[in-house]
Parts: structure tokens; sequence; C-alpha cells
DNA sequence: CGATTTTTTATCTTAAAGGATAAATTCGGT
DNA sequence: ACCGAATTTATCCTTTAAGATAAAAAATCG
């Protein structure tokens, strides 16, 4: 990361790493023992202030129980979950 | 990555890399220009053979119009959107 | 086929991820 | 406020992503 790219998206799924983690009932020694990786890694990925690789992600959702997929908010997931409208999902276009 | 590990989502990931570039008709060449990577990283990463930060993901996403939630074709919502009985993926884990 | 273009692979260098550990800080509970 | 647990932050070390470049291999086209 060269400075200020890619900081949302750090931000925004280092968030979503904790929501599910704290869902579950988990603190980070938990999912430090879950996943193999170390408290300071999990640490500083979910506070955004590291850039982790997609298998350091992968192995965080498998100890969650969940697929890296949800941890980019996905608005169409949640529509499908309400049971929304159920028209169209235009999944190709996004924002 | 050590060895094995993640070795599937490389490999799923890079497809879907791959897929949405062809899908706009783009060479490797110009989303290299586009995304500010090098033609070798992308090729590795199409591939399977490196493990990419999440802020490269990002940038090809955004080189590419998407996000980079596109590229983990998601069962769950495949099936969600073909109205299928959900047999395999337990989406409670997501509410 | 031969020529061009695209993609893959290899090598080298730099910067950053991730582990280990420890210290500092923050958070809860009593 | 105190204490213990959880989290953050810092330092050191090893591994590896990624850039640059070149060369090999594949695909595309005449």
């Amino acid at each position: 990361m060269t400075a200020h790219e890619g900081e949302k998206i750090l931000e925004q799924t280092g968030a979503a790493i904790r929501r599910q983690r704290l869902a579950e009932g988990l603190g980070l020694k938990e999912l430090a023992r879950l996943s193999g990786l170390s408290i300071s890694a999990l640490s500083l990925i979910e506070t955004g202030k590291r850039d982790p690789r997609l298998s350091t992600l992968d192995r965080i959702a498998k100890s969650l129980g969940t697929k890296v997929s949800t941890f980019f908010q996905d608005p169409a997931v949640d529509e499908l979950k309400a049971g929304s409208t159920g028209s169209g999902y235009d999944l190709s276009e996004f924002e």
C-alpha cells in the first residue's frame, strides 16, 4: 500500500471482520488460535492498518465459519436476505 | 501463503478477474496501464500463482469498473437468485 | 509457415506482510 | 479507583508481494 491507496477498503473490511468476530463472541486471542494468525496481525487488520493478503482473508473467513465475500458488504445480499422485492437483481452495475 | 493454503481461493479469484477482464475486452497490457500494476503481477494473480493484497484486488476491481466482492462468486447469492432450496449453505450465519 | 501480439516465467530489488514478543493502552467488572 | 483481561502499538526478523526487465512460450493473424 502506498500511503493512501485502498484506505477505505482496508477500514471497511477490517470493520466487517471485527463485526463478524464479535457476533460470534470471540476475542482476538481465540481468533488467533483458530486462524493461526497472530493477535497483533489480526488487530492491525481489523483496524485497517494492515493490507492483508487474499489467503489471509480466507483464513480469517474460514475461522469465522464464513466466506471472504461476506467481508465486502454487498447490498444485494442484504436485499436478498430480507426477502426483498424479488425484482431483478442487477448485479452487473456497481454504484 | 505456506505451500498449499488458500490454493483454491487464489485460483478461483484469479479466474474471476480474468473473466471480468476478458468480458471487457481488455488485455493484460491495458489492465496494467489502468491499474498501475505490472503485467507480470497481473498474470501471476490471474493464474493463481500470487497471493494479492486486499488493496491490490481493490485496484484491479476499480480498474475493471467493479467491486472486489464480484471476484468471489458467492454460491449463496447464486442460489438465492435462482430461488433454489439452499441445500448446502447455511445462510443463518449471515443474519 | 512466419511475423506480431499476448501471456507466462524467471531474476533481481524494494517495500511490506506476518510471526514473536513485549510494553502500553483501553475496557470491564467488582 | 483497582485489577485483570483484551486490545493496541512497537520492535525485530523472515518471507513474499510487487515493480522492472527480459526472455520464453502461446496465441492470433497474414
